[in-house]
DNA sequence: CGCAGAATGGTACCAAAGTATGACACTCAT
DNA sequence: ATGAGTGTCATACTTTGGTACCATTCTGCG
């Protein structure tokens, strides 16, 4: 639940989802009436449906992805993780103090994605991105990131 | 692409997608019988689409989730994930054809050293581990030693 | 309300990593 | 002996990573 709250509790979460909710009113509108025009658009119509839902869905299942990933949220809402082989030592998890977004970050980094495709995957700047890596290193107690991914793998706290 | 390959490996999932598939072309036949009866169905066929091709994304996310990482280089791996428990994949690593000093090198690497580590480890120069580094890159098809890493771990190359 | 903490972002600067290219010596098999 | 492969090292250069410091915004809490 609360994570939940926390996921759109920013104003730019509420805008871009009116206003995705509002585009899927128009575009079905305009669909609903092109549909009744001609026949063939029928097709045209569930196809576009489908795709739109699709990805409706895919964005919902990585919105609450995200907030499933997270460490120290104490509640899990509904979506377990996918089975995954190993376990993820909790424990030492919940030691190194990591914020929600920091663990994020560190996922990423032990992906050998860099600074830059770190920003990218969450619409960050390439600074934000620093910061939090900078953070990660002091509580993890490392120099580098070979030494993070080294000393996470070695922890267990990533999958 | 190859990731989508992976996932539906198994018969299982092949299984499940068709049987999926079959469903979803007889409820659209179904509903297409019906919309032509009465006019009211139109918006009952739309909202079930919908629900359908939301859940299809979202199951659809999770199945490429959390093994799909597509760092900014864009380039997808064919090699299958070996469930191999602590030993070190020789198949995998004679397929490198890595020199015995690359390897010892990785190793190294692995371990988090940074070049001037590995390089005071093994009696080298910097340059000369730096020229290991790049051909490690090449014949493991990464761009930076995290990469390297993480790579490493998937293939379980090393300890 | 005011404050702490989280998240975001910026600038500036230095260190490390990575690329490209060339060179030299040694081994080993054809 | 010749060429392929390996290991070693160097220079020059570009890119990325990492640190330090500061600022802003938003949220949760007492």
């Amino acid at each position: 639940m609360n994570s939940i709250r926390q996921r759109f509790s920013t104003i730019r979460h509420f805008v871009l989802y009116g206003v995705a909710l509002a585009l899927l009113v128009f575009v079905l509108k305009w669909l609903h009436w092109k549909f009744l025009i001609t026949d063939l658009a029928a097709e045209l119509y569930t196809g576009l449906i489908a795709v739109f839902f699709t990805i409706l869905g895919i964005w919902v299942a990585r919105q609450l992805g995200r907030s499933s990933s997270t460490p120290g949220a104490a509640e899990v809402d509904t979506i377990p993780l996918p089975p995954t082989g190993d376990k993820i030592n909790m424990v030492e998890l919940e030691k190194l103090q990591l914020s929600p977004r920091e663990y994020e970050v560190l996922q990423l980094l032990a992906r050998g994605y860099s600074n830059a495709d770190i920003a990218a995957t969450l619409f960050l700047s390439v600074s934000t991105v620093k910061t939090h890596v900078s953070r990660i290193f002091v509580k993890l107690d490392v120099k580098s990131r070979t030494q993070t991914l080294e000393k996470a793998k070695r922890l267990n706290i990533i999958e």
